[in-house]
RNA sequence: GGGCGCGUGGCUCAGCCUGGAUAGAGCGAUCGGCUUCGGACCGAUAAGUCAGGGGUUCAAAUCCUCUCGCGCCCA
């Protein structure tokens, strides 16, 4: 049995409060000082009509002459108006490192829930390669497919390519002036983005050009094969592009949807929802969703053509089809909250059964020092681009440090730092807040950063390459009296990914990592492990052991490869 | 014009949902630590009107409200 529950069992039988409304009540003190848990008196006081710190002292009374067994509290005191547990710290530390070694890497994980959770990642556009808008939602993405898989659910990735518009005739016009039939002699999206930006700048000289680009696209909606055929051949450079991206960050879909097969379905849906009186047409004849608190929004244009949210309503419904998913999770920018309230709302008005099980994973812009990126403009900062440099940098930092080292070792040591640190720079952030990429500070490698979680790991590893023993759980644990606040932290981990999972936010583990790792590096630098009698040596491995599970499964949720050698 | 979000040491952030015991980290600054397991490390010091006003409460960074500043969306 664990101790909240037992501090439940005990305030239970003493003031006829429920036992999970005690359990919800207990806190961890601030300082350890304190205890190791906490119970408040505050809410007892106005039923009781006396002072919290009156009832905490009278509990605390009540409590030490129970006598009860001392096997789970060594001692429980009261302050002010807080009754304190101490617990048992070698039971304490028992239980928590047995239970870790057994379980390894499935501590504080679920079993099967029996439920398909899709999300959406990371809705690319074929017109250019994906920047760092795109590489937060795809680590974003990437990373709650890992936490809600740790919850037991079974987690599928699905993407929307949005493959079609004019945004797309943009590039195709730009490479039919410029590019004379060329093939790509750069990673591919790079080539077909170059257009891209290359016909901003034809746009800026002529604007007639921009007649030209909507010719093309009525001649695409027409299956001119002329142009039908440069758009297959541009489209798969930039899928081609994707992929190599997408397998450099072990990026996984399970099921594409290209915007190319989708944008002519729902007009069924709509014109359905239309004699249903769902909707309704505006005075311009366009079909509109009218919403109480979100205004009008045009879902079918008077001329039949669909905007935007017309194929978001019939993807859905595929998606369902395809999946018959319990929870869809749209990982997209927070600049569309307003668009996906909507699309909400008209599923609810569709009264399809899926419409409450639809989110929006809002997550903030990715800036830099200057301020927005900006595509059209081409000052932005490339996923592809990122991953290079920081790894240059990784290279050149192992280069330095390690000059017996060979070429080859160093390559591969240099892929999964640098792979950490941007990982962890972009996940350690609450997922909804902008932030400010800075590409000097944040390719750090010291402080709160992937490299240390990385180097905290490795030097567990280390020390195991040295000890020619194996972790035991047959230990004195009595022993660890001193390492008891690691002990705690490490009990955390289960709480800690349930917490994640609830809240969708991995930076709840990233955070964790780094106090689980700050923790043992200063028990590292002041405690010796190898060099400790015998006893304290067995004991204090089978400890550091725990902590490299716990690392090892929390950076997995992150997608982070641990390290063996830095 | 309407809606949504954000504002916490010089900088970057955590804590806010679910109010509670001295507001926590990292970077930067200053000082210190390798005869012991990896210094991408550890310790210490300085630095905060929690944007501002009002309210609710025994108690507010946290809840409500207004104002200001920044960002995004809709029209």
């Amino acid at each position: 049995m664990d101790f909240k529950t037992k501090i439940s069992e005990l305030l239970h039988h003493e003031t006829g409060l429920s036992k999970d409304k005690i359990i919800n009540l207990i806190e961890i003190p601030p300082d350890p000082k304190l205890g190791d848990y906490a119970f408040p008196c505050f809410m007892l006081s106005k039923e009781l009509k006396k002072s919290p710190q009156n009832i905490a002292l009278e509990l605390k009374d009540k409590l030490t002459k129970l006598n009860i067994d001392h096997k789970y509290f060594e001692l429980i005191k009261n302050e002010s108006a807080y009754i304190n547990f101490y617990v048992s710290k070698t039971l304490y530390i028992e239980n928590t490192l047995k239970k870790i070694l057994k379980e390894k890497n499935e501590f504080g994980k679920n079993p099967d829930s029996g439920q398909t959770i899709l999300v959406e990642s990371p809705g690319p556009n074929t017109n250019k390669p994906l920047h760092l808008g795109h590489l937060r939602n795809m680590l974003l993405g990437q990373s709650l497919y890992n936490i809600l898989k740790s919850q037991g659910h079974k987690v599928h990735i699905v993407n929307v390519v949005n493959d079609r518009g004019i945004h797309i005739c943009k590039s195709m016009l730009a490479y039919i002036k410029l590019g004379k039939n060329s093939e790509p002699d750069i990673k591919p999206d790079h080539f077909v983005g170059n257009y891209y930006v290359e016909y901003q700048k034809l746009e800026d000289n002529d604007s007639e050009i921009k007649k030209e680009v909507e010719e093309m696209l009525i001649k695409w909606e027409h299956n001119d094969p002329e142009t039908i055929a440069l758009w297959k051949k541009m489209n798969n450079w930039a899928l081609l592009g994707f992929k190599e991206t997408y397998n450099k960050l072990d990026f996984k879909i399970d099921k594409e949807y290209f915007e190319s097969d989708t944008y002519k379905h729902g007009k069924e849906i709509i014109l359905q929802g239309l004699k249903d009186k769902i909707f309704s047409k505006d005075e311009n004849e366009n079909i509109v969703f009218d919403s109480q608190d979100l205004g009008k929004k045009v879902i079918l244009r008077a001329n039949g053509t669909s905007v935007y949210i017309t194929q978001d309503i019939y993807m859905a419904w595929l998606r369902h089809k395809d999946f018959d998913f319990d929870a869809m999770y749209y990982v997209v920018g927070n600049e569309q909250d307003y668009h996906f309230k909507v699309l909400f709302q008209i599923f609810e008005a569709l009264k399809w059964k899926f419409a409450d099980k639809c989110y929006h994973f809002s997550y903030g812009m990715v800036e830099l020092p200057e301020g927005k990126m900006k595509s059209r403009e081409g000052n932005v900062v490339d996923t592809d681009e990122l991953i290079e440099n920081v790894n240059e940098i990784a290279l050149q930092e192992l280069r330095n440090r390690y000059k017996e080292i060979n070429e080859e070792e160093l390559k591969k040591r240099s892929l999964i730092i640098s792979l950490a640190a941007i990982r962890f720079f972009f996940l350690k952030y609450d997922p909804k807040k902008n932030f400010v990429f800075n590409p000097k500070e944040s390719l750090s490698f010291e402080g709160e950063t992937g490299p240390y979680i990385e180097y905290s790991h490795a030097r567990i590893n280390s020390i195991f390459k040295k000890a020619e023993q194996k972790p035991e759980s047959d230990t004195s644990y009595e022993l660890l009296a001193e390492q008891f606040n690691l002990v705690k932290i490490l009990n955390q981990y289960s709480e800690v990914i349930k917490q994640a999972a609830n809240e969708l936010k991995p930076s709840i583990i990233a955070r964790y990592l780094l106090e689980l790792s700050q923790a043992f590096n200063e028990f590292y630098q002041t405690i010796p492990v190898l060099n400790a009698d015998p006893e304290y040596r067995k004991a204090r491995l089978l400890l550091i052991y725990c902590v490299q599970i716990i690392l090892n499964s929390g950076m997995r949720l992150l997608n982070i490869e641990p390290i063996d050698e830095m």
